[in-house]
DNA sequence: CCAAAAGTGTTTTAATTACACCCATGC
DNA sequence: GCATGGGTGTAATTAAAACACTTTTGG
């Protein structure tokens, strides 16, 4: 498009974005779920490799995750932040730069998202072969996930807006892979004051359960550092 | 170089370093410094930026950042990190995605550097205007490394091989910008069993304080998702 | 001897954990 | 009534903080 050279290289710059969700197994229990896309092209043709694409020039990095994340599945994240750039001369046979985010999207969301071919959720401990390097960022991704459940509300990102405290312990439980003491888990939720109780409850089975909504408007968890853009609730 | 227009991309990818030692101000306390760059061109020119230079096709992203900090300063890091992708379409006249990193280097290195024309050290909380969106990144480097000296030993990459409690509690004083219980702060270090004693003391002044060493050979922090060559000890 | 930093001990407070127990609903 | 999850109470353990006190050097 440009007649000076100086502005080109033969560096690209990619957008792949690590998409969760809960789902629940055959047993019924929640867990991590991924939506994966099947290569058509070489490189690594039939394998599968996370939703990503090109960055076009005239969108930011967010955006350009935000919008593959849109036209893979669907769906509007209810969190996106930025994980990781991998740029390894080796990752691919062109010298490719990913700058890869990580997004939830509410359960329900994610069963409603489009089926669209090419495209299938994945347990994400039970995992195809990956492309490229995306199995290790798959990888960091769930541990970004784990860590920073333990001091911000992100596992909010997978609930609807009123919910029960067994719901987010639910959310919570499936993503450290471990039980949770309710007695103890409500007093701790209770202490960061981020949910306010509502007056409805959930009933349908044994003693209703209050239902519970996020007390603020800020944010579910730092997400980096962003640009003015970025900082605007959408 | 290469023919083919599919794989340039009017995107450039730029490598900057957010490089931090500890200087010793007027009044003897040791403090966050770092060393910017005077812009020369435009944009920005006559601006002070961090150091950093465009990614070349054939190396990682990792290199690049250890090259520019080395041809800026003549120094090789104690710790090097990824930081975090900039790349808002507005933040420099043509589209550049800058993968920024953050180092530390340690203090009596730091004295060494080379005095390049252009090149100055400033103090971390006094610093003059910058270029392009170069003072966020800096704030968010150093609240990165608030943050990480709280779960890690990363403070360490600021000490010579072997130091005494009282440096390594200068530097987290330097870096948190509070005073630490000395009582308190030995037994939380011996409580990680990160040092270990050696049989000598640092003497000259007051009572003879033990030297201590690093305990193990891992990395001082979690660097994040490194690739095969990254992980090597160089 | 005195000042000052190195190093130890003790008390208090807060957070975490484990687990007993009561409550309210569906069946 | 009774099984089950919702919700409260409480004791034990652990970690963090505050601070008095002893030790060892230089001057």
């Amino acid at each position: 498009m440009t007649r000076s050279t100086s502005v080109e290289s033969g560096i690209r710059v990619a957008v792949s974005t690590v998409i969760l969700t809960l789902r629940r197994d055959d047993t019924g229990d929640a867990r991590l779920a991924l939506p994966l896309v099947l290569r058509t092209r070489d490189p690594h043709r039939g394998e599968w490799a996370l939703p990503g694409g090109w960055l076009d020039e005239s969108e930011g990095l967010s955006s350009a995750a935000a919008r593959t994340l849109a036209e893979t599945t669907g769906l509007a994240p209810s969190y996106l932040e930025q994980l990781y750039a991998f740029g390894a001369v080796d990752r691919s046979p062109s010298r490719v730069v990913s700058v890869v985010y990580w997004a939830l999207v509410r359960a329900e969301d994610a069963t409603a998202a489009i089926a669209q071919e090419n495209v299938r959720w994945f347990d994400a401990d039970d995992l195809p072969p990956l492309a490229f390097d995306h199995a290790r960022i798959v990888e960091y991704a769930l541990w970004r996930l784990r860590n920073k459940v333990g001091y911000s509300r992100v596992a909010q990102g997978f609930l609807p807006p009123e919910f029960t405290l067994a719901d987010l312990r639910e959310a919570y439980e499936a993503i450290l892979g471990r039980r949770l003491d309710p007695a103890n888990f409500r007093r701790q939720v209770d202490a960061t004051r981020s949910l306010i109780p509502t007056n409805a409850f959930r009933t349908g089975s044994h003693r209703p359960a209050r239902l519970y909504r996020d007390a603020t408007d800020v944010e579910l968890a730092d997400r980096g550092p962003l640009s003015p853009e970025e900082t605007r609730t959408s």
